[in-house]
DNA sequence: TTGAAAGCGGTACCAT
DNA sequence: ATGGTACCGCTTTCAA
């Protein structure tokens, strides 16, 4: 069932039911009807291929995400699924796994499908040395960086303001008088790396020393950080306050002091469903997805319809507190 | 840059540089070089909805699941996902919302789209009343359902035998001494029904009497479980263990259990992150989403290929123990 | 092995 | 307001 046999059917010309399919204002209300009466009797749907091919455009945006299976990046997809959905576009979904060439690959598949624009959830797109699969996708189309930070022609980032919120949390315990503050991470992305260097401002704006016997790397796994952390303190590491720059991690640091019987202060970090799993329920920095995400369709939005709009935007996290942490802020 | 200039810049017909690109064997392997060469060096990409209008198809499955923040969505969609792009398909998020409204439309939405197939992840998919909205879309193309059973033509389950994994866990614990048995569940989509015959079909077994005020429902909420089982405990209800139809709720039980003093044990259901995040760390029901969601994305392959395959196949789920139960079977 | 030309199902311009 | 028709970029059949 095609547009001709609509056509047939209403007495009029594809032309006339072209019209009538894209809300045309030049079709007389009579025949509109008649050929929206066709449509419904038969069930037509239009092909969406030929559609396709004719506006240059089937209304989809790729987003990529290294593992949906995070929580945090489920999140993110979540929010920026429906707002798309919201402007009217579908989201092609591609888990790209976190080495390079994954990446690549998948930006050129979503280049190959015609996308209108790109998504990139995470700051592990940003590379080290080579960021030139990124910077060919965005001379064909817009490309939006949720929560990471790429500075390219037609790159567009929105992203908290992560390092700050760090050193507030540095800044908070020091007052609570917690010199030794440990701090646990797991990746050195452009996000991992802005949290450390928020630790060590912290550090600094407090007047502490930095420690590297302080400063760990673990894997993402509660059993690891578990274990890491064990050790550490029976091997008589001195730290009386933990950091991590995610929630599982926290979280597997909470287990270790739980074992060992030592209360100290644990923030972690995004501010997922496992903070509020965890025993005792775990103070995190939200990384306010809820507003970046939405924002970051919105700018996108706009970009495509050809408006003008901010190349970074930057908005600040806020401390969630529960049970492991209270800051004493004074009206912060 | 399209087929023609490819066929001009190499001297050849636009039929041939369709066959280089289709891989067609009767391109003689001079030419098929040229033409690569070609392609190559101007860097031409076929526009995917021309193609998708010549073959009919771009390769697409819409996967839809209620709310891909969800944590057990996420998951399965993460492996759907995988196992589709090693298949050479793309995938189509939708995530749908749980009114039944919303499933309508973002059927619709895909059929419209021309998607090659469906996936529906879990069983907020079926209905109670009229599962029509399915039916017309199994006329069109298949429709797999992940962890749900809608038995209709078109339709292909691919489910976990969940109500025995409760029954088993109820004889596990009947063995150990414990004949009060709480049962906190959230929903009552077919899975959720499914689990709670499970619940009553192992107290049967195990010669106990089915009693209401055991079986609790409750929002899927930590905070929400907590209240509501540490109202039960102070009001007196009388209980000697605890099974969940989420990890989440089994976690909220387990906090109210802490906060009185009471210890015994604790069954979740899902395995997630979060029983592994839980102090203790919560035993729980594994329904298999690694093997299942690979095994239906390959018998969809199949289907769609034409061969013959088992409209419902059903896996046998696992308890994965952790601090909070340990079952006693011996040797089951 | 290769090319010409007729689709695929729409969009959009130009007449009327 | 409506119709005729070229065109979007590719696939595929039929001849050569």
């Amino acid at each position: 069932m095609n547009i001709y046999d609509i056509a047939k059917r209403s007495g009029v010309s594809i032309a006339t039911v072209s019209r009538v399919l894209n809300g045309s204002p030049s079709v007389s209300e009579e025949t509109r009807d008649r050929v929206l009466a066709v449509m419904q009797k038969v069930g037509y749907i239009p092909n969406a291929f030929a559609r396709g091919l004719g506006f240059n455009t089937m209304r989809m945006v790729g987003i990529l995400c290294t593992d949906i299976s995070d929580i945090f990046y489920a999140k993110a997809v979540s929010l920026v699924e429906s707002k798309l959905r919201q402007n009217g576009f579908d989201s092609l979904l591609c888990c790209t796994g976190n080495d390079i060439e994954g990446k690549k690959k998948y930006l050129n598949l979503l280049l190959a499908k015609h996308v209108d624009a790109m998504i990139l959830i995470g700051s592990a797109f940003r590379e080290s040395i080579d960021n030139s699969h990124i910077e060919k996708a965005a001379k064909q189309i817009p490309v939006m960086i949720i929560n990471g930070l790429v500075e390219l022609p037609g790159v567009y980032c929105a992203l908290c303001d992560e390092r700050s919120a760090v050193a507030n949390n540095v800044a908070s315990l020091h007052r609570q008088g917690r010199d030794r503050i440990l701090y646990v991470y797991d990746t050195l992305t452009y996000s991992g790396c802005e949290k450390i260097e928020g630790y060590k401002e912290g550090l600094k704006c407090a007047g502490l020393p930095f420690r590297k016997e302080l400063l760990i790397h673990v894997k993402k796994s509660v059993k690891d950080v578990h274990k890491t952390v064990r050790d550490l303190l029976r091997s008589g590491v001195n730290f009386s306050a933990v950091m991590a720059s995610e929630d599982l991690i926290a979280i597997g640091a909470l287990k270790a002091l739980q074992e060992e019987d030592r209360d100290m202060p644990v923030v972690g970090f995004n501010n997922s469903v496992l903070a509020e799993c965890s025993s005792p329920s775990l103070s995190s920095v939200d990384n306010m997805l809820d507003t970046l995400c939405p924002t970051a369709v919105d700018m996108l939005g706009n970009i495509l319809a050809g408006k003008n709009v901010p190349k970074k935007i930057i908005i600040s996290p806020k401390l969630v507190e529960r049970e492991t942490f209270r800051a004493d802020d004074r009206g912060g």
